[in-house]
DNA sequence: TCCTAGTTAAGAATCATTCTTATCTCAGTA
DNA sequence: TACTGAGATAAGAATGATTCTTAACTAGGA
């Protein structure tokens, strides 16, 4: 999810059915702004309180969750404490750093491509899959320094 | 993780480097009894409370942290509110119902192997993978029967 | 402009988890 | 077997995350 204009985050609000308040306009700007880091609700509302003081931590909190259930966030599995969001809901995975508790986003058509095709082989008897991914975890060698993966197909 | 007697309890957990006392001994059998549930330390203490009257809540809490460290249980990345802990430390994957929250388990020896080739060939950089896992989310068609996969490979 | 269904702010309530501290117990040693 | 110290436990307070409640507000259609 790319810059929107206010105009064009309205406009998907209403697609999804939603009224385009003003609060889920900014919670919206706000998680596609920290896209990437995988933020918790009090991420997204420390993010977005500076500009917009009267917002309650409440509304953030049920905002993310109607966004979610809409599909226009996804919520990302973490082994931490408190939930975390994703404006990313293309099928992708996680590296996930049991040291840090960083989670780095990873894409790959090939591993993508691999997976579809593996479970059109498996038959999954009673279940509708919406979506799949897949978490490496593990620890940072070095904390302060990046994780990178080479070789990654697009 | 099959029934094991209470003295193979008792050893594994000197293996581990930690002291076999009463309440770790009632917790790991919890656990390992609750199989396949991934239960919550709420749900291994509701399971052990009628015969354990005496042990706490924080002690369950305590010790299924203890043991994840060990790396007896491994804990289960979940969507939901709370922490969920898995008996099984093997490598295996896991189907996750939106609708009723269920986690099921599904080991697929092939998936495994095609997935250690894959990120054999990536190159994760500064990162030590400890393991990986599959996560299918989606829905249940019929909420009252069971998920079942065909052709799985052992 | 008016109306209403849906949304929000504020804070209370709830739920999950961790922390604190005094007491207790396992397991090694005399 | 009894003694001892390190580590473990019970109980409940404290914290942190999330949900709930309710009265006031607002977007968007008539």
């Amino acid at each position: 999810m790319q810059h929107l204009t206010r105009d064009e985050i309205r406009q998907s609000l209403t697609e999804c059915g939603l009224k385009a308040t003003q609060q889920r306009i900014v919670v919206l700007e706000a998680v596609t702004e920290l896209h990437g880091s995988h933020p918790t609700a009090e991420d997204v509302f420390q993010r977005l309180r500076p500009a917009n003081p009267t917002i309650s931590l409440g509304t953030v909190y049920k905002t993310l969750d109607t966004f979610t259930e809409t599909g226009m966030l996804r919520r990302v599995v973490s082994e931490g404490g408190s939930k975390r969001y994703d404006s990313n809901t293309m099928t992708h995975s996680h590296i996930y750093c049991s040291k840090t508790k960083e989670i780095v986003d990873f894409e790959d058509k090939e591993l993508e491509q691999l997976l579809i095709r593996f479970f059109s082989e498996r038959q999954v008897e009673n279940f509708e899959i919406k979506g799949f991914s897949i978490q490496l975890t593990g620890c940072k060698v070095e904390p302060d320094k990046k994780i990178n993966i080479t070789k990654v197909s697009k």
